[in-house]
DNA sequence: ATCTTTTGTAACTAAGTTGATTACATGTAC
DNA sequence: GTACATGTAATCAACTTAGTTACAAAAGAT
């Protein structure tokens, strides 16, 4: 039995291209140039930028080069990137096995116990991501250096 | 691109093996009699077991049939169990993407930006863990009628 | 109108994890 | 030594991820 186990990095790379569109913001943030700082294939890139617009993070056009951001980068939380990249499921962080047995008492209760606890983990979790925004990031990235690619 | 995402149910289950334990205490916890409730294969529960085990929080022996808890209920807080069945490395819940391009501000820094709010959010949800004990979750259970099997 | 560029998708792949299962060695008790 | 339980390796199907190829659809330039 292997032990490992993260959740998806597009969460992360959502970050990284909604920052890298800010601070490229006077210039054309096509996928492929975004696929170049991020590292990875532009269809990648694409099917991301897809989530984010579907909620209503960035304005992309077909067959127009370059993503914009469709709010402000302070309306932005990493909670909103994080729902809209879907790495988890609504309530739905830790898996419940199914199919206890009901003929026993814990196996006909854990579910409903434990159900509660979880989602509590989870949303303490989530609030934390709810606190910062997409400006703390690109400052955090601004005060390392000028913007170069 | 398929939108799903659980940390694995080892985590639900030692929960409900560790609880089921402590409440047949009067009677033997083979791994069978444990699989029966979980309703999964004696194998399972015997690797999972390994895992409380090495992490102190049960005792089991070769050759000897039932497991009994290594400590008292009021010790054993959910985050120990989640930690003893590794369902995420330390620090590691979220994917950080490896090899951004470092001739890009962006790129460059994204790492190093982002890792410190992603254990933010990490170290959130395991405090939560932290403050439930085994012994919530048993007299939760317990409330809800007579053991039975 | 056509050529070029870019986005939007579908389809496929390799790698990795999960949970179930079979098989068997090891250990304990009778 | 027989019966039974734990410990563990190996195998398997199902699923997700991230990368890739291929191509349709849309926009702009000439």
């Amino acid at each position: 039995m292997v032990l490992k186990m993260s959740l998806s990095s597009r969460f992360a790379v959502g970050i990284h291209i909604l920052a890298l569109i800010e601070l490229n913001k006077e210039g054309t943030s096509s996928s492929e140039f975004l696929a170049s700082s991020v590292n990875t294939n532009p269809v990648v890139i694409r099917k991301l930028m897809g989530m984010l617009k579907k909620a209503g993070l960035v304005e992309v056009h077909p067959g127009i080069a370059g993503a914009k951001l469709a709010k402000k980068l302070s309306d932005i939380s990493l909670f909103d990137v994080y729902k809209a990249v879907n790495i988890v499921q609504e309530n739905e962080l830790f898996s419940v096995h199914d199919n206890p047995n009901p003929n026993c008492l814990v196996g006909r209760n854990i579910q409903n116990t434990i159900e509660p606890l979880f989602v509590a983990a989870q949303v303490a979790m989530e609030k934390v991501l709810e606190g910062v925004t997409l400006e703390d990031v690109v400052k955090d990235i601004a005060d390392k250096g000028n913007m170069n690619c």
